[in-house]
DNA sequence: ATGGTTGCGAAGCAA
């Protein structure tokens, strides 16, 4: 079972090469952030023709998440339960084939003294409660997405150019690493410590060109999962070509 | 050298 998370960035901008993908990768699971459309923009359609099962959250043009599955999607359930603490349609959850899975596009934060950053510390706080909760770490259970959160030092190109930026700072990872601490793991960070995995380039000034990047995007497996890992690799070559998403796709494969 | 690019939506904001 293969089980990947892309953040797209306008799934409408990106639809071809969303289709593109999907039909050269044998992936069962898709986590999707940054549709940046409403529920009632969301066609299944072209996903329905290639064998997927879909589901949308989302209420306008920013955010919004979604899962394809071609393993069965059931129990789909949005946000944290209360509808007042998760605003902004970021968090969506189904199982499939027998696995839960939540796509996350965590907030950005922006920088360490703006409001956003505050609220993307609650945002995450919500989360790691809500998870503790549900105890989902006891089952298979994956959360990937977009986290906004590069782990360590060795998941961006230049700590030393970052230091005071957000997706890097100490409070950050704190708030990863108890989610974490709750019964997952990085799959990318287990099987490949080693630095350079990154997930996201900046669209300007050739950062994809310099491998100017980061790793951002995340793939957390519960324990009953992790048993399961084959393989876990970022799909660099998808932020190639023409009009590519500026994350790269991660990819996990789970034997079944 | 606070630049640079993309997406949304139709100017400027968000990333």
């Amino acid at each position: 079972m293969k089980i990947a998370t892309w953040n797209v960035n306008s799934l409408r901008a990106r639809m071809p090469r969303v289709l593109e993908w999907l039909e050269a990768t044998e992936v069962d699971v898709v986590l999707l952030q940054e549709t940046k459309m409403a529920n009632d923009a969301f066609d299944p359609a072209p996903f329905t023709e290639l064998g997927y099962e879909a589901a949308h959250h989302g209420d306008g043009q920013w955010n919004g998440v979604a899962i394809l599955s071609r393993c069965g999607i059931e129990g789909v359930e949005s946000g944290f339960g209360d509808p007042q603490v998760e605003a902004g349609c970021r968090i969506l959850h189904a199982t499939c084939g027998g696995v839960r899975v939540s796509s996350v596009y965590v907030p950005n934060g922006r920088a360490l003294d703006d409001p956003h950053y505050a609220v993307k510390l609650r945002w995450l706080e919500h989360l790691r409660t809500w998870l503790d909760d549900a105890s989902a770490a006891n089952a298979p259970h994956v959360i990937g997405g977009d986290f906004n959160i590069a782990p360590s030092d060795a998941d961006v190109w230049d700590p030393a150019a970052l230091v005071g930026m957000t997706h890097v700072s100490a409070a950050e990872r704190a708030a990863l690493a108890a989610l974490c601490g709750l019964g997952y793991e990085d799959v990318v960070e287990h099987l490949h410590p080693q630095a350079g995995q990154f997930s996201w380039w900046d669209y300007r000034g050739g950062s994809f060109r310099q491998n100017h990047g980061m790793r951002i995007d995340l793939l957390l497996a519960s324990a009953p999962l992790m048993g399961r890992l084959i393989a876990a690799s970022v799909d660099r070559e998808a932020r190639k070509g023409e009009k590519p998403s500026d994350h790269a796709p991660v990819v996990a494969r789970f034997s079944d």
